[in-house]
DNA sequence: GGCTATTGACTACAGACGTAATCGTCGTTT
DNA sequence: AAACGACGATTACGTCTGTAGTCAATAGCC
């Protein structure tokens, strides 16, 4: 049911996972440079991922302290399960080795990972 | 400087990875049920990643012949980074992390990545 | 030789997105 | 009290996307 979160609306919703609540102002001032937005296209971010239910804002005198609704887990997982069903057919090894392909993995990733399943496997 | 594919267009490069050079209607057959699409829009969809310049089309009689001209394994290594980027840092060991910790990986799972793994490390 | 079916090109149109300016309100400053 | 400034709400606007309809050319049929 979670609405689709546009890629500048991520942007926002990071600032807000790494620290909240806050004020549109401070969500502003936090964005990263790059992006180098107006606090007017903050402002209209923000009333979008309100409209979708993915914040809230609770009153804090004249304005706002905006904050979360869903975790950044969550959202990673969905995000991260698309990803896998439409270019992996749903499954996870095809990924594994599709990037142990294509990115050089080090031989430091590798141990990384490795010890990673090993504690899976209890 | 490959530009972005939508979603929908996605849909109608898989059919072409799939095989090719198809005509527009050969590909309109091949869409997956489910999206239900006019032989229009199939049309429009093609036209638009000719614009893209990530198909060609050859002509063939009155009509024309599609065929992709960037790899799936190209477009899926793009896409993954994205992805990787965007929610992991780059790193591809929180993305094996978070992802064995979400879904649950059978031990078969687990032991195909741990193979995997031991065929890289030469 | 006119009618019809196929096919690509062009046009359409609503909704999402990125980016912002403007408006109205209310508290603050002088 | 009048002007100013901060803030949320509303409006704007070009582009992209999903989904198609319409038009023009051509090729085959009767």
């Amino acid at each position: 049911m979670t609405e689709r979160i546009s890629d500048a609306e991520h942007t926002v919703m990071e600032v807000l996972w790494e620290e909240s609540p806050l004020t549109a102002q401070e969500v502003a001032e936090r964005v990263p440079a790059e992006r180098a937005w107006s606090a007017n296209t903050v402002k209209t971010l923000l009333g979008r991922l309100l409209a979708k239910s993915v914040i809230a804002h609770e009153e804090d005198g004249r304005r706002y302290r905006y904050r979360p609704l869903v975790a950044r887990n969550d959202y990673v997982t969905g995000e991260s399960r698309r990803m896998i069903d439409r270019l992996f057919g749903g499954k996870l090894t095809p990924l594994v080795a599709h990037l142990a392909e294509r990115e050089q993995l080090t031989d430091q990733d590798i141990a990384e990972i490795e010890a990673l399943l090993k504690d899976l496997k209890q």
